[in-house]
DNA sequence: TAGCAACGATAGGGATACCCTATAGGTTAT
DNA sequence: ATAACCTATAGGGTATCCCTATCGTTGCTA
C-alpha cells in the first residue's frame, strides 16, 4: 500500500471514471486501472465494481476510500509542517550562557536579534561554563556563549567580542581617586570573589596573582549583582567585567577604575555542536552581536 | 514521501539509531540512511542531527516525526478496514423483493439467513419489477427476488423456487366444495386482480386467458392482502400464488382451492448484476432458500 | 446493421527506484 | 594500538512503476 495507491482510489472514486481519474492523476489510464488492481489484490476486498456504464465504491471500497483520504491529508500535513520548518530563523532557539555575561548581554542581544531573527525565540539557560558544556554535548542546547578558553571535542566556537575587567570599589575607599591600577596591586582578602565554579573567577585570580582564594565564603557572591552590592556597602573591592558595569548597573556608591594598559580582559565567544542543522541560526546571533552598540563590548565580528 | 520514508523517521526517532532503526525496518542499515537523506533532500529541511555519539531529531524533525506518525497510523485504519471488510457475508446487503413476494417468503428467509450469515443485515426495497430492474442497473440494489422471466443485460438470475397459483373463493360460495378448478373457468370480471404494473396480475391474466380486464378498478386491488380482505367479504373470486395463504394468511372465511393439473405457476428467481462484487452473499441467500421449510415453494436450489 | 466512440483491461518494454553487499571514514572503548 | 561501533558512500541487481499500443465490450448512430 502506497500514498500514491491511495490517491489514484480517492480520484476515482469522485470522478468514478478511470480515464478521468487518471488524468487527475497525471498518469495514464492502464497505470491507475492496474495500481488499484494490485491494492484491491494486496487489501484482499474487491474496492469498486466496474459496472457496464458506471464505476462505484463497493461497500467496503466506500469506506476504504473515506479513510484514505484522511490518511492523505495527514501525509499532507507531514509536507506543510517541514515546508514551514524549512527557513532555519523560524523556531525556538536554545541557548545557554555563563551568569556573568546572560544579565548584562541578553537584553541588547535579544533586542538586536529581534531585527536579524523575529521569529527566532530563544529559550535561555543561564548556568556555568562547565554545565554548559555538558548541556550542549548532550543536545539539550542548540548554542552558548560563554568566555574562552573553551574547547570541546565536537563543538566550534567563534570569538564575538572582547571585555574590560575594571577594578570596583566603594564611594570612600582610598583609591577612589585612582585613574589606573595595576593588577599586583589588587591583592589580599579585601578582595570579594564569585564563588568556585564561575569561570570568571577564575579568570580574576588569574588576571590578579596577588588575590588571596579564601578558604571561607564570606567574601564570597552568588553572582555579580551580589558582589557590586557588597562593595557598595563597603565590605570589600572587586573585579568585575565591564558589561556588568554599564547603566543601570553602575551607581554613586561604587567607583569603577581601570587597569593600567595592558588591561586584564575575557574574550566572549559563541559555541555550537559542528553538526548543528540550522547554521543560519548562528548567523543571525553573529549579525546580532554585529548590531550592539555598547563601549563595554571591542567586538571581534 | 512515502509511507516507507515516513516509517524510516519514525523508526529513527525512537531507536536514535540508525542500525537498529534499519533493523525494526527489516531493511539493511544503508538503505536506511539513504532513504532519510533522500526524503530530507525532498522536504528541504534536515529532520535529523547526527552528532558523535548521538542521533536526535531537529526542532523540525520532532514535528515531522510526530505527524508521520499520525499519518502511519491513519494508513494502518485503511488497511485494517479493509481487513474487515474481506468477508463478504460481514456488511449491508441490499435486497429488492416484489410486492407479492416480499410479506411472505422474507419472514421465513431473514430467519434462515441468520444462520447462514448472521452478521448481513438486509435493507430491503419493495417495489414492482420494473423498478426494481433500474435501481439494480443502477446500483441501488444489490440484489432482488422476482419472478420470472427476467430478462435485463448485464444482470444474472438463478431460480430459487416454484410455486403453484390457487383459486380463492368466499365461504358460502359455490365452488365451496369444489375440489380442483380448470383455469378456463376462472372467467368474467368476478375475478379480482391485482392493479396494473404488478407482474402477478399479468401472469394470472396469462393463466386463466377467460379473465377480463375490467377497465374500472373497483374491482382492482392495491396489495395480496387487500384481494384476500375482498373476496372474504364476498365482493368476489381471485387467484392467489400459494406462499400468500399460508398460515396465518389464510382463514375460515375463505376457501383454497387448487387448478387442475398442470396448475399454473410462477417461477421466483434471485437477481443480481453479473459484476457485483460480493458472490458469497448472493451463496448465502440460496443457501439460505435451501434452508426454508414450507410446502408452498418447490425449491430449485 | 455496420461503423464508431467510449471505456476498462491487458501486453510488452524501458526507465527508475529501491535495496542489497562491501567498504570507507570516523569515534569510542579496551 | 586494536577492536568495536556507527554512519555514509559506491556499485550492482532486481523489482516496481509507468508508458504506449492494443484488445474486448458496450452503447450509440448513420
Amino acid at each position: 500500500m502506497t500514498l500514491t495507491e491511495l490517491r489514484y482510489i480517492v480520484a476515482l472514486a469522485q470522478e468514478k471514471n478511470f480515464s478521468r481519474a487518471a488524468e487527475r492523476c497525471s498518469v495514464s489510464q492502464p497505470t491507475l486501472s492496474v495500481a488499484i488492481a494490485r491494492l484491491e489484490d494486496e487489501l484482499g476486498v474487491q474496492l469498486f465494481e466496474r459496472g457496464k456504464g458506471f464505476v462505484s465504491p463497493s461497500l467496503v471500497g466506500a469506506r476504504v476510500v473515506e479513510q484514505a483520504q484522511l490518511a492523505l491529508n495527514e501525509a499532507e500535513k507531514v509536507r506543510q509542517i517541514a515546508q514551514r520548518g524549512r527557513d532555519q530563523l523560524d523556531g525556538t532557539l536554545r541557548l545557554g550562557v555563563i551568569h556573568t555575561i546572560g544579565p548584562y548581554l541578553l537584553p541588547q542581544l535579544i533586542h538586536s536579534l529581534k531585527n536579524v531573527a523575529p521569529n527566532m525565540p530563544l529559550v535561555i539557560e543561564e548556568n556555568m561554563t562547565a554545565n554548559l558544556a555538558d548541556m550542549l554535548r548532550d543536545n539539550d542546547l542548540d548554542v552558548a556563549i560563554l568566555a574562552l578558553p573553551f574547547d570541546q571535542p565536537g563543538v566550534l566556537t567563534r570569538p564575538l567580542y572582547d571585555e574590560d575587567f575594571k577594578v570596583v570599589v566603594p564611594c570612600g575607599h582610598p583609591w577612589e581617586n585612582k585613574t589606573a591600577i595595576a593588577p599586583e596591586e589588587v591583592a589580599g582578602d579585601e578582595v570579594l570573589l564569585l564563588k568556585a565554579g564561575n569561570c570568571f573567577r577564575d579568570q580574576v585570580l588569574g588576571a590578579c596573582p596577588q588575590v588571596s582564594s579564601p578558604e571561607t565564603d564570606i567574601r564570597l557572591g552568588h553572582s555579580i549583582g551580589t558582589i557590586r552590592c557588597m562593595v557598595a556597602s563597603g565590605l570589600g573591592i572587586s573585579v568585575l567585567p565591564e558589561g556588568a558595569l554599564q547603566h543601570p548597573y553602575s551607581n554613586d556608591m561604587i567607583r569603577v577604575i581601570p587597569f593600567l594598559p595592558p588591561q586584564p580582559s575575557r574574550r566572549v565567544a559563541l559555541a555550537w555542536r559542528n553538526c548543528f542543522v540550522r547554521p543560519k541560526a548562528i548567523d543571525a546571533l553573529l549579525a546580532a552581536v554585529r548590531g550592539l552598540d555598547s563601549p563595554a563590548y571591542r567586538l571581534l565580528v
